[in-house]
DNA sequence: CGTGTAAGGAATTCTGACACG
DNA sequence: CGTGTAAGGAATTCTGACACG
């Protein structure tokens, strides 16, 4: 689950989202993937959970930097 | 862990084994990852695994069509 | 603010084949 | 038999930017 090993163009096949929303969830620090030989990002699957809840969260009228409050409690 | 999310790059990383010997062991179908859009091989944690174990079995002196019928039993 | 898009480059992955032994 | 490699193409991913509102 907490293992980092899935590339974005399947976490745009899991949360059915663009590569756009989803680099953008990490430019906002609301997600942390790794990074394989300093190009390609990695995802786990927990990070999939969690972009989806953002998502959701984000069509319900939340910011992203109340997220990101929301996020550290 | 049954989850075929990821591409055979991860699986070079977390086997240090080579392309060409992964696609070798689903080409003797002792693994078989799903296929993204037609295309890239998408493994699972489990099929990593299993991968590492095949290439020891390899190494002891087994050979692929053995390891094909010990997976059957 | 959150997301779309066109741009160009770099790295990844694929298949089929020849090679060795 | 199991693996290496060079070959050419196709799909993926990356970054920085302009755009809308």
């Amino acid at each position: 689950m907490t293992n980092k090993v899935i590339t974005i163009g399947t976490v745009k096949e899991l949360t059915g989202l663009t590569e756009r929303q989803i680099r953008y969830y990490e430019e906002r620090e609301l997600v942390f993937p790794h990074r394989s030989k300093g190009r390609a990002r990695k995802y786990s699957l927990e990070d999939v959970e969690l972009i989806k809840d953002i998502h959701m969260k984000l069509k319900d009228g939340y910011h992203t930097f109340e997220l990101r409050k929301m996020m550290q409690s």
